[in-house]
DNA sequence: CTGAATAAACTAACTGGTTAGTTGAATAAT
DNA sequence: ATTATTCAACTAACCAGTTAGTTTATTCAG
């Protein structure tokens, strides 16, 4: 039996495709990218988006999906109970930047998404987000209780940190006009993490508990 | 001579026109955004766009110039020599988010230019960007110099103060879906400005400098 | 081993709906 | 009279999605 050629698990064609499409949805969006365009740059027929993918929405959703796939299962790993507080928020934040910094196509796409008003989003934010949030907001709830941070608001803390790390991403073109210079060379990148996170360390810990 | 009707200067079928585009562009991107719509929510004929605005892509240029004056004389007047850098500092960063908080569209409408790669947007770095960013890095400095301010790194702090301020309005609807409310709210977006200049606060001013 | 059968992978060319942009005529104001 | 403004209808281009057919890999009967 199963006679013909067998169905092959990831084909190349299909990863080519969805490689290419990332690249251009982030670049153009959902409306401004071209299938043709995407199929070029995949070395693939039209026809195979159609054939892999069914439409140029569902790919779009393909490509989300593969994204943060990768970000949940790199950053959103629940953190050992031994820790302290403070080593999960920072864990948390230099995981998320991290992820950033090696995936600049995430934050564009993502950032596209959330300024979408008529999409339903509610899968990402539900699966993906809200974990993220939470799990910064509660690193900072227990940091309060224990007294390594000083008394903040844990969620308006965690968005706040968020879109300061985002947020440098999703606007490193254009940031790197603003100043002369690319943002998003290796020590720029580096130089942006050391800031972030002493900004951070001195914005939310007590001043007794600085000193390691 | 001169006889016949009189040019207006400023017609409300374009000022219509203007606000109609700035929302569906804001919505929808360049790309997005459908031309009969903006007609139509402007209450006017799509070939009114043509006659004052020449073609979609100077509309879209005039929407966010219009936009960016509006910033500039806002935010950008040059402060008060008399102020000491701390309160220069906070009085960009409090204007800004004022500015934010009551133009919607300005951040969605920023950040697709900033992810838009091909396009230059030489001139808004040039024009409003860059003085912004200086503004704001030049207070640091000034604030470091008179020990207001602890010894961070200017540009970096400045890049930072920006994105973690236009985040949270780029980023609004669907961060209001993660934590289940709306946050463009008058009292939510109260409760951020205060938590962020809080958060600004305890980051960047020394430890002897803080009681008031 | 051979080659007929089968299913997957792929392609070039096409189609139909959409949309940016145009035009020319009508109307309004001065 | 002259020019601003409005509109309905048009067109040329574009582009998502389709189709009909070809090639390639795999299986298995003889």
């Amino acid at each position: 039996m199963a006679r013909g050629r067998r169905r092959v698990e990831d084909p190349a064609t299909a990863r080519r495709i969805l490689a290419a499409a990332e690249r251009q949805f982030a670049a153009q969006g959902l409306e401004g990218a071209r299938t043709e365009e995407i199929a070029e740059a995949a070395h693939a027929n039209k026809a195979m988006l159609y054939y892999y993918f069914g439409n140029k929405r569902r790919l779009h959703r393909a490509v989300l999906e593969n994204l943060l796939r990768q970000l949940k299962s790199g950053v959103l790993a629940p953190p050992s109970k031994k820790l302290s507080a403070r080593q999960k928020f920072f864990g948390y934040v230099s995981g998320y930047f991290d992820f950033l910094a090696t995936h600049p196509n995430y934050p564009r796409l993502v950032q596209r998404e959330a300024m979408e008003s008529r999409h339903n989003f509610d899968w990402m934010a539900r699966e993906y987000f809200r974990p993220l949030i939470q799990g910064l907001a509660r690193a900072v709830e227990e940091g309060i209780a224990t007294r390594e941070f000083r008394d903040v608001d844990p969620e308006q803390t965690a968005l706040i940190t968020m879109g300061m790390t985002t947020s440098y991403f999703a606007a490193a073109t254009i940031l790197s006009e603003v100043v002369g210079r690319n943002l998003l060379t290796n020590p720029a990148v580096a130089a942006r993490k050391r800031a972030l996170l002493d900004f951070l360390e001195h914005a939310m810990v007590r001043q007794g508990a600085r000193p390691r």
